[in-house]
DNA sequence: TCGTAAAGTTAGTGACTACTCACTTCCTAG
DNA sequence: CTAGGAAGTGAGTAGTCACTAACTTTACGA
């Protein structure tokens, strides 16, 4: 090799970044993925492209596909209660629930992360997913009392309107502009 | 091969019988499987086995892994409309939106159903899974409707509680003995 | 300037999976 | 009794997948 140079053609060069920080685009990569085809769907192939990396550097970031997944069901989980948190700031009782509801709605305008739960509670059937599902679901259950101070029947009603949503939003239903799908929100 | 026989030395005959009645039958055992581990994470060797059939003759029964899914769907959707209109019988508005709730927590007693229903709404993604599952909840939604009479928010809380009723199947709530489970019905 | 450690890749590997082909076994109608 | 068709299987096949080993590249502190 005496020639002067022999680096790839390729225009763009690589961005190097902290391993820190190269999970978090990562798990951001992974969402998309893990929304749409869940965790036996998706491939680690299939993540790693999104995330601009090379397969195998994705199992130096995390030690399995299944640890990945469970990171994002805390990540997700706690994303739902920040909003939850910011919506009833100040608020209490039927108003914050009002405004927690509202909160919702609006998250559903991006409707991955509705989809990702959706993989979670599909994917219960694994132990180790269960366990982090059941502690993100507890978590959201209790801010949800602990901020709006509401009786047990109302915080009951308000998960019951939440999960229906999750479920249009995976059939996608406020595409479906006919009569029965009227109680969806659309855009 | 002049001996006077070769068969095999394995106890149990294989019980022949005609390709619709083994049909049900894949589809009774493709039920477990699909609703644990839906549909990519399911094998058709999985299937085949529970069904008690070689993995190849699957194939001749159905054209695809998928297509024995999507008719899953409609089957599933079905039984819970049977089980509906057999618990509004004869009963009209809020008698029937009863009985058939209670009908639907009877459902609950055996899981497996209400996984299937998680596990369809995950798979959505794709085209045909989402068409066939649209349906199967509209027809369901529409026979409420029908069944009851009732105005239009009370049969949108009654599928709300509905879904909050699959999230909790998936998480086996039930079998979570803590305050915050306390609206899930155990058994 | 240079050693080093972290960032990142290429090239696998064995296990699995949806689906096919060619074949055998068995029931039954004539 | 026998021909034919339906029920059912053994042995593949091409491709995919999670994960590993071993290597190269680059940023940076002393």
């Amino acid at each position: 090799m005496t020639e002067t140079s022999q680096r790839a053609p390729t225009a763009e060069r690589r961005q190097r970044m902290p391993a820190a920080e190269r999970r978090e685009l990562v798990l951001e990569a992974a969402m998309t993925d893990f929304a749409a085809n869940g965790l036996a769907g998706t491939s680690t192939e299939d993540v790693a492209r999104r995330a601009g990396i090379s397969q195998p550097y994705l199992f130096r970031l995390f030690p399995t596909k299944k640890a990945l997944f469970v990171e994002l069901i805390g990540r997700c989980f706690q994303r739902v209660k920040d909003t939850f948190a910011a919506a009833a700031d100040g608020l209490t009782g039927e108003e914050a629930l009002g405004a927690m509801g509202d909160a919702y709605e609006q998250l559903l305008e991006d409707r991955t992360l509705l989809q990702l739960q959706m993989q979670f509670y599909a994917a219960c059937h694994d132990p180790e997913v269960r366990d982090a599902t059941r502690a993100g679901f507890k978590g959201l259950w209790e801010l949800t009392e602990r901020l709006t101070g509401l009786p047990f029947q109302q915080v009951v009603d308000f998960f019951a309107v939440g999960m229906l949503m999750n479920v249009a939003a995976a059939m996608d239903l406020p595409a479906v502009d006919e009569r029965w799908t009227s109680w969806c929100p659309k855009d």
